[in-house]
DNA sequence: TTGGCCGGTTACTTAAAGGTAACAGGTTAC
DNA sequence: GTAACCTGTTACCTTTAAGTAACCGGCCAA
């Protein structure tokens, strides 16, 4: 996968850059489980149950790249990795936001189903 | 390719619920570049010059069939098409505005910061 | 001795997205 | 009579994302 810095150069519309770092089918998703806390890579996990651990391993590890979020490993018996926001990353929470309140307001709410929203928080 | 409509009922969590609308690499940037204006077909594609034809075409009948837009054909010779946002596809305003700023800020205007641990300086 | 714990990695396969190039159609301008 | 105009469509191919399943280390409990 190629990350945002070699890219960016050529990069001119603000919405294509910011969708190569956050396009995607799950970056969105993670980072949004994030927003608030710290969280270990098992806790994601099963927060995101359709999301297999291989890709969540390789979206954490995109994203941190980017400079989206830390990962801060324990050397401990069993292992332990803890991933959170760094300040960029935080700084799309109005992003994230405002697709979480047009998701909710505009199908999670208004379709003909009375389906509970069921966050990844 | 599957529109919203056929998945709605399964989607619990607000932001895999809005990807489904306007994921993939070019939906948000088609969204963006109609945002003020209806614009024709033509107008789209020379906004957008790495974006085929093709695959121009089948985002807008996507986007048209989730409802994020209308398209009007002209019987005239030559052909004339234009595809304006609904009242939903205005409403994700909002969302698009705060990526646009994003990438303004983030991107665009630094493009040094994001990855500033592979700076030399 | 086996299996669970956790956070992966590896190899393989499939599904989806996206790209290129050629062609269509009806009228007008050359 | 041919080319351009505009908005596609079609056939075909490549690239990318994503999914599945098996396996890893190192310790501990049964």
């Amino acid at each position: 996968m190629v990350t945002i810095a070699s890219k960016k150069r050529e990069i001119k519309c603000p919405i294509t850059a910011m969708l190569q770092l956050i396009g995607g089918k799950w970056k969105p998703v993670i980072l949004y489980c994030l927003r608030s806390e710290k969280r270990r890579f098992g806790e994601i996990s099963a927060r995101i149950p359709d999301l297999s651990r291989k890709v969540l391993t390789e979206q954490l590890k995109e994203l941190e790249e980017d400079g989206l979020l830390t990962r801060q490993q324990f050397n401990e018996i069993p292992p332990r990795v803890e991933y959170e926001l760094t300040e960029l990353g935080k700084s799309l929470a109005p992003v994230l936001n405002e697709m979480e309140k047009w998701g909710i307001e505009n199908i999670i709410e208004k379709p003909n189903k009375a389906n509970a929203a069921q966050s990844t928080d």
